[in-house]
DNA sequence: ACCGAGAATGAACACGTTTTCACTTCGCGT
DNA sequence: ACGCGAAGTGAAAACGTGTTCATTCTCGGT
C-alpha cells in the first residue's frame, strides 16, 4: 500500500480513496456526510472503496474545522461508588449508540470545585460535560467552560438562585423526591414506627439536603414529629460507626433512613454484627437509589429507587439537543420516584 | 474581547497570544513545547499572556500534526463490575497525572471479540487501548488497530501462542497466580478440608483458566486430588443458582473457591439464607480480588488479592514507555498474589 | 574592528478534513 | 431548438497547530 497513496502513519487517508476511484477529495467527503447532492451510483462506489482502505475519516481533522469532538467529558469523584457506575456505565452504552465517546476525568470525592481539573478537562474540547459535583453551582462550573455546553446532573428540586426571571438559566435534570419517600413512610407509618433517624450523605451534597428535606416534609405532612439527624457522608464505614454510635451513646431509633445503599448496608451490618440487634424485626431500614447489590440475600433492602435507564434517556436527549440547538431556550425534564420493598421493612 | 483576534467559537488561539505579546506566532508554539531555544523572558511573557487569555493549544490542531491525541482507549464489558471499575478508577487518576485521558468504550459482556466496537474507537485515534476483552489475543485485537498501541490486558502466565522466537510479541502484565492460591489451599489443608470445589469464572476467560489451572497445580503438588469444576460467568445470580445445585443435586463441598469475590458473595448467601447452612464451620469460602466490599461484615471474605496500585503503576509504566519508544522490544512486567486471611476460612 | 559559531527568529509548509462558491451538466417545459 | 432552474462537481480557502529551513542576531575570541 504504498505505490502513491503513501498509506503515511498507518491510515488511509480521503486523498487515497479519491485517487482509488476517481473522484475528487470533496466527494469523498460529501459521500460520509450525506446532506449535500452526490450521484448515488457514485456514493456507493465512494463507500465501498473507503471500506476496502479500511478509511474512517480523521475526527483530529474534522475537530478542527467543524468544532466539534464528539467527546462528552463526565467528571465524577469515584469511579467505583456503585450508583455513579451504573450511570457512567449505561451513559456509555447510550452516547456511543449516538455516535460519541466518553470522557472520563476523576476529582476530588468532596464534590467541590476543582479548578485544576476543570482546565484539564477543557483542554480536551469536550461537546459537552456531565459533572458529579453537587457542591458546585452551575453557574461557577460554566466560567470554566467557555465552548462546551455543561449539564450539571444533581438531583434535588429546581434550585431558585441559579433561575433566570424566564425559567432556569441552564439544561437540568430534575427528581422529584416525594413518590417514593412518601411510600417508605407510609409503609412505616403503617408500622407503627415511631422513633425515625435520617442518616445523612455528604451534608453539603444537593441530592444529600433534597433527599432530608423531603424527608421531613412528608413526615410533617403525615403528622409526625421530624426525624432525627446523624452525619453520615454516604460510605459504608462512616454509617457503620454512626450506627453503633447512635444505638451505644445515642437513642437508637425504630427506624433508619440511610441517605443510599450503601451506606445502608453499613447500617444493617452495624445492626446485625455489632449490635445484635435484628432487622427489620428491630429496626427497619431504608436505603435510596436501588443498585444491583440491594436485592442480595445478606441485604435485602428496601430502597427509594427510580429508574436509571430512563434517566440517562432523558439526559442523552438534554444533551443532543443542545448540540443541535445551541440557542434553544433551558429545557429541563423531571423523573420520579418509587419505593422497592424487600425485606428490610415488613 | 473583539477588536483584532476575534474570538471565534470562544477559544483564544496562538495567534492572539502572539499579537498581544509582540511575537510571532511560532514563539508562542515554542514556549508551550521546551524543545527549542527561546529567549527566557520571551517565553515568561508568552506564558502570561496566554494565562491571561486563557489559552491552552487546541488539541484536535496538535492531534491533527503530531498524529497523538493523548486518548487512551478502556474498552470494558460492565463498568459496575466492581474490580473493574476499580482499575479505572485508579487509571483514569494515573494517566490524568501524565497528561493523558481515558476514553470509555462498552463492549459486550462475553469477553469476546467486537469487531464493530473496534472499528468504531479506532475512529478516534487513541494513543494507546488497553482491553479487558480476556478472550481476544492480542494479534487479533492489533490487527484492527492500525496506529495505536495495544496493550492486552489479563492475569495469566505468558501464553506461548502469542510468543515469538525471542520473547513476547507484545507488551504484556502478567500476574503470577501461585502465592495467594498456595496460601490458600495450605490453610484449608490445615482445617483438614477434604472436598474442594472450584466455581468457574467466564469459562473461556484467560483468567478463568489461569486461575484453575493454578489452583489444580497447586493442589497437585500439596498430594490433594483435583477440585470439582462448577460451571460459573463471575455474577452474583449465577453463583448463587449454582451453589444451590451443588447442594441440593449435587454432592455438596467443604469448601468453595470462587473465582472472583462477587460470586464468593453469592456462594455465601446461598449456603446462609437458602440451604441453611454456616460459613466457615459447614463450608468455607474463599475468592478472588479481594475488592472493597469484601470486608463488609456480611461476607468478610478470605480472598486472594494483588496489589490494585501497583498493578496501574505497572501498566502505565508500560504505555509510556511504549509510547515514548514504539519500536522498543516487547516488555513485560509481572506481579504477584497474596492471600487476605478472614472470616470465611477458619 | 572583524569573523564565526551558536542561539534566536519567522516565513512557509504540512496535517486531513469541511465548506463555500463558482462552474458544468442534466432534464424538462415552452 | 432554446432556455433555465436544479443537481452535480471540483478548486480553493479555511481550521489551529508543529516543524523545517533559511535568515538574523548576539557575543566572545583574535
Amino acid at each position: 500500500m504504498d505505490k502513491d497513496g503513501q498509506m503515511a502513519r498507518g491510515r488511509a487517508t480521503a486523498e487515497m480513496v479519491a485517487r482509488q476511484a476517481n473522484v475528487s477529495r470533496v466527494a469523498v467527503s460529501r459521500a460520509f456526510n450525506s446532506h449535500t447532492s452526490l450521484k448515488p451510483e457514485k456514493r456507493e462506489l465512494i463507500l465501498r472503496i473507503a471500506q476496502e482502505l479500511n478509511y474512517t475519516p480523521d475526527r483530529a481533522a474534522r475537530a478542527l474545522v467543524s468544532g466539534r469532538t464528539h467527546l462528552i467529558g463526565v467528571i465524577v469523584p469515584d469511579v467505583c461508588s456503585y450508583w455513579e457506575s451504573q450511570e457512567i456505565d449505561a451513559l456509555t452504552t447510550a452516547l456511543q449508540n449516538e455516535g460519541f465517546a466518553t470522557l472520563l476525568f476523576k476529582t476530588r470525592s468532596d464534590f467541590s470545585m476543582d479548578e485544576k481539573l476543570l482546565a484539564y478537562m477543557r483542554g480536551f474540547n469536550p461537546d459537552s460535560v456531565i459533572a458529579f459535583m453537587e457542591n458546585v453551582r452551575p453557574s461557577t462550573l460554566v466560567r470554566f467552560l467557555d465552548r462546551a455546553v455543561p449539564i450539571y446532573v444533581h438531583y434535588p428540586h429546581p434550585d431558585a438562585e441559579d433561575d433566570g426571571e424566564d425559567g432556569p438559566l441552564y439544561d437540568r435534570l430534575n427528581v422529584l423526591q416525594h413518590g417514593g419517600i412518601d411510600q417508605a413512610v407510609a409503609l412505616l407509618q403503617g408500622y407503627n414506627t415511631r422513633r425515625i433517624v435520617y442518616l445523612s450523605g455528604a451534608v453539603k451534597s444537593r441530592s444529600n439536603v433534597a433527599r432530608e428535606k423531603m424527608l421531613r416534609t412528608v413526615m410533617a405532612a403525615r403528622g409526625l414529629p421530624p426525624p432525627r439527624v446523624v452525619i453520615g457522608d454516604y460510605s459504608y464505614d462512616t454509617a457503620y460507626a454512626a450506627t453503633i454510635d447512635l444505638f451505644r451513646v445515642g437513642d437508637g431509633a425504630d427506624a433508619i433512613f440511610a441517605s443510599n445503599d450503601v451506606s445502608a448496608f453499613g447500617v444493617i451490618d452495624a445492626l446485625r454484627h455489632e449490635l445484635g440487634l435484628r432487622v427489620p424485626e428491630d429496626v427497619k431500614v431504608v436505603g435510596f437509589d436501588d443498585i444491583a447489590q440491594s436485592h442480595w440475600k445478606s441485604y435485602d433492602l428496601t430502597t427509594v429507587k427510580f429508574d436509571l435507564s430512563e434517566r440517562v434517556r432523558a439526559l442523552v436527549r438534554l444533551i443532543l439537543r443542545r448540540l443541535n440547538e445551541p440557542d434553544a431556550p433551558a429545557l429541563q425534564e423531571t423523573l420520579h420516584t418509587s419505593l422497592v420493598v424487600r425485606g428490610t421493612v415488613g
